[in-house]
DNA sequence: CTGAAAGCGCTAACAC
DNA sequence: GTGTTAGCGCTTTCAG
């Protein structure tokens, strides 16, 4: 058993055991072309046999970046965003890379300086969900000093970044079309935090689709409680226009109607009929089971950190950034059974 | 706009600015307490004036801590987990700390093999929720050497650290209890990962309760897939002595069995009562909403951070490590509707 | 109470 | 190809 705090061994012990000097031993750690395969093998075995490794503190202070990569998500207790960490976190570790996480509670200023606590640290590579509004080109700085950035699920507004967005907009119209097909007409959108990216594109590729089958829109936002969304609801339900259909907009928003519609006993579908943005791992368990638009929170992170890795490596060997990738993840819809009879897909 | 590549002012711009020695300017960011007032003020202006930051690099070069503390555990993308990351990530930047997280995967070898690396980094301190066996006792080498160690959910096997535990037994035998006073005599309890301290505590009340109330038990376990719950599901409704109650272990468990009972058509609670350890947000809106045993992951992160803290001041201040501390948070019986009729508690 | 010197382990730049 | 030198910015000694 190795006691990892006992003072471990310096390049220099490695360079006296391997009978070369400390630069050999420094180009052989470093991957350096510029050594004989005969001396990188014994330096190899000294270092082996000595279970050296690298001082990161070191190698940071002669101006290296650390083998870290930070992850900056709005809200780490989201099932979604969590989801993403362990997705990075795990590739991070594969790829020798710790991962330093921060949640920013949807609070741009605290966004901007975590990430620049970060970049002082001298991460490798950063990865942002961001919360910052159109605008706010705060993190602007931070590029082109070396540190790669690749923003995922929303792009940095004013950055010129790599960035894996979701068809949230697509995914919108998908949506609403289904419950048109399914006879509604007057069909509600509904969730909160319309300023927000996603939850604009989703409002976009609602009202497309609704205006593209001459039908009127019907928006509230600000709907993010359980009180708000039951008293939304019986307004709705005594309104002459009422509507037959919600599409929900957010997670948190379709919960609370599945509540509501519970407690106001109005049945679904027949009463009315609901589907909601982002899939959950209860959507088939609950009554009746919730049709949703997926996205996959794990895909999103891979291809994210794929590309943040891709940079980083670019970014070692020197060669200057190549254009910045734009990558769509497509949507997927969940038929269940909340939007009246259809056959139930296992999912 | 500052930028924070641009190169930072050094322990030495700060002292010919202050026309004091660069060991004066250490103290003063050091907070040591042989420095003058007045030379401490002038130190201090400077420091502001610069913007002077500490080098963190410099300081892990001679051997001190950095300002980061590691977090292990079993799955980031658990919920329960997630909410305890994010916790401890909330409370360890308020103290100026950065969070370096890993999920293990719920595997021994790797849990090690990143609590020795995080060692290696020089984090200040460790937050383990732990997936190591009772005798696995590697991670024992790096107490004492400084590095403040804190398990919590679960105790580190021969490791004498500060823990924070959740009442699980007890929170077992009230759920058993409960389901009792509703008249159920035949108890199934079922669920997976026996080997885990929570669930071997589980099942320990379970059984004390059963055996208290001179009830035979009948613990299924290895139930964690949907197709392993439902068989099961489908030989105890044929079974002669088939159960009346389910008490179920895990999280995981509980949902299968939610889907199960309604494949099956089992009506709960009137074929069968259901009480699930763990709480979740959608307990209230399946059907029935879902009476569970609660634990909070929240308060069981604050509290290991903390402990965590607190150790490491202790340890900064050179006290040797007070006893560790035990402590134990209590469940909360979240009666909904799934053992039978009882008024409904909003959550 | 304050300062000067030494060096933590590494790598960039230059010699050979 | 390989070795030598000179710091990176800080804190620990040890003088004053």
């Amino acid at each position: 058993m190795k006691n990892p705090e006992a003072r471990r061994p310096t390049i220099r012990e490695v360079a006296k055991l391997a009978r070369v000097g400390l630069m050999t031993v420094s180009r052989v750690t470093n991957n350096h072309p510029s050594v004989r395969p005969s001396t990188r093998k014994k330096v190899e075995a000294a270092i082996a046999q000595l279970g050296y490794q690298q001082n990161e503190a070191a190698r940071l202070l002669k101006g290296q970046r650390a083998k870290m990569i930070g992850l900056i998500v709005p809200d780490l207790s989201d099932i979604f965003f969590a989801s993403c960490a362990h997705t990075v976190q795990q590739i991070a570790r594969a790829h020798g890379y710790m991962t330093l996480v921060v949640s920013s509670e949807r609070d741009a200023d605290l966004e901007v300086q975590q990430a620049e606590l970060m970049s002082s640290r001298k991460v490798s590579g950063l990865l942002i969900v961001t919360s910052t509004l159109p605008g706010d080109d705060r993190l602007h700085h931070l590029q082109g000093t070396g540190l790669a950035i690749v923003a995922f699920d929303r792009p940095l507004p004013g950055l010129n970044t790599d960035c894996i967005l979701v068809e949230n907009r697509a995914g919108a119209e998908e949506a609403v079309q289904h419950l048109i097909q399914h006879g509604h007409r007057r069909i509600a959108c509904v969730g909160y935090d319309e300023k927000t990216y996603t939850i604009h594109e989703r409002i976009q590729g609602y009202s497309a689709q609704m205006n593209a089958s001459g039908l009127k829109t019907q928006i509230t936002l600000e709907l993010l409680t359980l009180d708000g969304v039951r008293q939304w609801l019986i307004e709705m339900m005594a309104s002459k226009s009422r509507p037959t259909a919600i599409f929900s907009l957010n997670h948190r928003t379709s919960v609370f109607l599945l509540k509501a519609l519970a407690e106001q006993k109005v049945r679904i579908p027949e009463d009315m009929a609901l589907i909601g943005f982002d899939d959950f791992d209860l959507a088939d368990v609950v009554t009746p089971p919730l049709t949703t638009v997926a996205q996959s929170p794990v895909e999103l992170a891979r291809r994210a950190m794929g590309l943040l890795l891709e940079r980083i490596q670019n970014q070692q060997k020197g060669a200057s950034g190549a254009s910045p990738a734009k990558i769509l993840l497509p949507t997927r819809l969940m038929i269940r059974g909340s939007c009246g009879p259809h056959k139930r897909l296992e999912p």
